[in-house]
DNA sequence: GTTACCAAAATTGGCGCCAATTTAGGATAC
DNA sequence: GTATCCTAAATTGGCGCCAATTTTGGTAAC
């Protein structure tokens, strides 16, 4: 395991103080910067990110409920490293709660929201060709926010928002190829396509591929 | 909103300081000490749990990330007013999950399962008789917890379990009547016979039944 | 008598220091 | 030459103080 480093730009942060140093973390975790097993110095963080000592502490605790790095008492925090057996789990619970309310989305789909879906599906197309990787993510986030409000519960629309920051540490090892991005892209249309048509069956068919999918490569499952 | 009246033995703890605060304020939410509204000012609760500041703060910092209490930027925190609205997502997320995986349950379920859940279903059944409100809920946590391991998914068990204390201030206030929860009773036992028999389309309607249940009466929905 | 304003008490929350533990490196003994 | 022990540097984490904000109670004016 070796440690974080950060010997680049040091105040070039200055001036977005506000935003909390969690969210910082976790999208450096998200993105990549920050491998599984790095070790997290909370001087290096203090430092990188600009902030104090008991901020530092505050949001490592929180990343730490959230399960994505461990505590070692008297040793620090390092990054999760990635399990294959929790990340085929979590899809699962992923498969189960968003086919469960197909029912619910199509039904409540109106045609401003089949615009909303799409405006939502054509950025994450833009993304593919001129954005990072992060606002990629964001972008495939968005959607499927959106595509699950639909279905009316507010809780569950959280929820798998929660559960899944708590696996894919780095998103750039979800999408390995070109061709698995943009096959999830057209994904999206296909199942934006399902909701206009009406065909639930259709839809849990796109959604538990399309979840499943992220995964097919990673570990040995 | 009235705030935590603890007049009463401050230095009774002193010896298990080692047992973690969070958990302490969390089953004093959970038993109904801390209703609903409460304000949880800091120095009364370092007074109560013997602890120290930064220990409460964090403690507080994590229910609020549990979104068990709510923080109002310079006027502190205080227990989440129960929402009929979140009781009911969330009792349906539950019945989602715990339905979707009835078949893996029924079949993973071996003769020492069985028994085990039996020894629960027993303990949850002595404890309406001998036990108090808490030791109730607690056997009843165990019970499912056992019941949902069957599934075979971890991560999962785990979900319900953290979901299941989001929106439960008070566990009083689920069983508000004897005759409610000696059929809660009745019920863990039928859902035993159910995967006894092997039959999973029983332990779905079992299972949907139970969970609902609980919420039938409370708030407008 | 009521309302508005001001002042004092109380509470939150930011911040930094110091002790305890761990880790790494060097020196010595075998 | 290698292994072990001891010392020093570094890192974690406990703890408490003080500034900023809010609330409450009292007073004065209308």
């Amino acid at each position: 395991m070796n440690d974080v480093d950060l010997k680049s730009d040091e105040a070039a942060i200055e001036g977005e103080t506000s935003r909390d140093v969690t969210d910082q973390i976790l999208q450096d975790i998200l993105g990549g910067l920050l491998p599984p097993g790095t070790w997290l110095k909370q001087i290096d963080l203090e430092r990188r990110y600009g902030c104090t000592r008991p901020d530092v502490r505050r949001a490592l605790d929180r990343l730490a409920q959230k399960r994505l790095v461990e505590h070692v008492p008297n040793r620090g925090y390092h990054v999760y490293e990635q399990d294959g057996r929790r990340a085929v789990e979590v899809s699962d619970i992923r498969v189960i709660l968003e086919t469960a309310i197909a029912g619910q989305i199509v039904a409540n789909a109106s045609p401003e929201s089949i615009l909303k879906l799409r405006v939502l599906a054509k950025r994450f197309d833009e993304m593919v060709l001129l954005g990072t990787m992060l606002e990629l993510y964001e972008a495939n986030l968005a959607f499927h926010r959106e595509l699950l409000t639909l279905g009316g519960n507010k809780e569950l629309v959280d929820l798998v928002a929660e559960i899944r920051q708590r696996t894919s540490s780095a998103p750039v090892s979800q999408w390995r190829t070109r061709a698995r991005v943009d096959q999830s892209g057209r994904e999206h249309h296909l199942m934006i396509d399902a909701i206009e048509k009406g065909d639930v069956e259709e839809l849990k068919r796109l959604t538990e591929f399309h979840i499943r999918q992220s995964w097919g490569s990673s570990s040995s499952n």
